[in-house]
DNA sequence: ATAATTTACCAAAGCGTTTTGGTTGTCAAT
DNA sequence: ATTGACAACCAAAACGCTTTGGTAAATTAT
């Protein structure tokens, strides 16, 4: 089936069955209706391939998934589905073209990019796992792709994106903290320069500064994230060097387990003796007996939230911005101490 | 950049720079040699519209992601990202497209196939989340689309696949556990109706008849796979009414982590009462204390051996498998008992 | 009644390739 | 010297669509 034998079938011409399709309006509605029924009928939709040729869009949007780094790593995956489900939905509704690729490590991704710019001529591309400061976003100005970032860069902005309130969120772990009058917080983060690892810990000394908290650098850890041991034993040696310490805020899953098995190596009770709050613990929040008291965020809608702006970019050219909202989930793994 | 501008700075015909890069045999090596120096140069690279366009073929592989289901579960993803991984080594080194699809439900899953094939004009297919009995392989080849399917049917097999050994890796299992003298070993698996469940159930049940030991349909439990919560009540009824029971196989990683709640519960000592071995724990296995012994499978293979199925079905037309090694990885979950 | 505008349609060019069916020139075989 | 085979190249058609620049008929304005 193709646009000929339709317009054919039809006795319309190829150009008014197309324009017909295309919703233009140089087509009276009897006869859209007509060719939109018959489209229907004989199961046709235009060819994408000849019609990007045609046209010179190609209404495909690029995605490129990294297979190292953070992303290599089993729990951090389930926030990639959570956004492409998220995704998924717009893009249905939309009628969007999807070109995904790999990248094993940081030249393959950014090759990546420039495949999907140059040889794939996708006109819209989620740009995701920013670094600091990423070349990739000068490339996709250059080429006047259509972008929305899943994440941000450090300094000035001047892009649309979508992102966790990581500030924010370790802002509001904080406060929660403080409100259960602990004082002698620590902090397992990951290396900064994951942006959001850096953002993390903004949060976290702003909220000390607010509270008149002064910072302790032997509460502060930035340990590597691949490895739950890892992080264990350099809780375990921090526990013991400081011993006032009565809550840990785990920046991520890995280090959250690490914590655990730190203190129950260190036979102290989660809970109890010691306040253990992790990021979003899908996997191991309800694992951990008890299970973890967590800030979650709406993963889901970041990846729909970008759609829309992407979409909305075909309209209006300003940026558009989306924070997704955090949330405690209280469950058993921080207590209240007594007012001293 | 295209092919006139290059044939024109080559001082070529198109259809000659085409064969060229083509590796037609009616070009001389001289001349091919210089056009793919030109080509680089100049970063000449079809586009990949028009060649589909004229050649009628995609060259582009399309998968679709179940995001319902099994797959909406945060730790059956890590299995969906390893076998990804596995393909894009091969893709790369192939030059493959890959066009990505997603569905919520069945019939969103059904449609994407075919959207796939008539829409798409994708040339090759990865299916997968196989049913017991599924009308997508009858529709697949009825459309002479070229696949390989990443699971099985029930019944006859006339088609390429790859897949774990579901059934050798029960028996594997059991094996390990009958020589470590458990005779009362209990299963916990999913609902049936997946079919990787159903070969599971197979393999437990043969191990039973082999070793003489009789089916006890109370040591036989299928859960649903959503909630680790539901598992461990199930588990501790199952322990409760049954206290012979020394060793559990957990089919998925959720019901693994109700195992450990379960005997938590109990307060049965992991590993020394009772024994716990799990299917592919990456992300439990190691969070328990003790850590749990488990079976992992080669999942990353799985993905490569994939697309080179793939890629071979050019050249000959027979039907080939790839069974992903199985190996027990010992850790602290399972106890010898003494012979009696 | 005529001119101007609007509505509804269409032929043909063009997008960047691949492929078909050549042609030309060279060399070995007769 | 002629023929046949082969190597190396090429012009033009085709792929299925979008878009440009029209035309003819119907409607409205003068």
């Amino acid at each position: 089936m193709n646009i000929k034998i339709l317009a054919k079938k039809l006795r319309l011409s190829i150009t008014t069955v197309s324009r017909a399709l295309g919703g233009y309006s140089d087509v009276s509605e009897t006869t859209r209706k007509k060719v939109i029924k018959y489209a229907k009928k004989y199961k046709y939709s235009p060819n994408p391939n000849a019609s990007s040729l045609a046209s010179g869009k190609s209404n495909t949007l690029g995605f490129v998934i990294p297979l190292y780094g953070l992303n290599s790593n089993t729990l951090n995956q389930a926030s990639f589905f959570e956004f492409i489900a998220g995704m998924s939905t717009k893009i249905h509704s939309e009628n969007i073209q999807f070109f995904m690729m790999f990248a094993n490590n940081k030249l393959e991704e950014k090759n990546a990019y420039e495949k999907l710019i140059n040889v794939q001529k996708v006109d819209k591309i989620i740009l995701h796992n920013l670094k600091k400061n990423d070349s990739r976003i000068g490339m996709l100005k250059k080429n006047k792709i259509k972008f929305v970032a899943w994440g941000r860069t450090q300094g000035l902005i001047d892009y649309s994106w979508v992102d966790l309130d990581n500030e924010g969120s370790s802002k509001l772990i904080m406060q929660y903290l403080i409100e259960k009058n602990h004082k002698h917080i620590a902090y397992i983060n990951i290396e900064e320069n994951y942006n959001f690892a850096f953002q993390r810990k903004q949060g976290y000394l702003d909220s000390l500064k607010k509270n008149k908290i002064k910072f302790n650098k032997n509460y502060y850890i930035s340990v590597k994230h691949e490895d739950p041991d890892q992080s264990s034993a350099v809780i375990q040696k921090m526990l013991n060097k400081n011993s006032k310490i009565t809550a840990i805020i785990c920046s991520t899953e890995y280090s959250a387990v690490g914590a655990i098995k730190a203190c129950n190596q260190l036979n102290k009770k989660i809970g109890k003796d010691i306040s253990i709050i992790t990021f979003d613990g899908p996997v191991v929040g309800t694992l951990a007996n008890p299970s973890l008291t967590a800030i979650t965020h709406e993963r889901k809608n970041l990846g729909h939230k970008a759609i829309e702006i992407l979409t909305d970019m075909d309209k209006d050219n300003r940026v558009h911005t989306h924070l997704a909202k955090a949330k405690i989930i209280e469950r058993g793994s921080v207590c209240k101490l007594k007012k001293n």
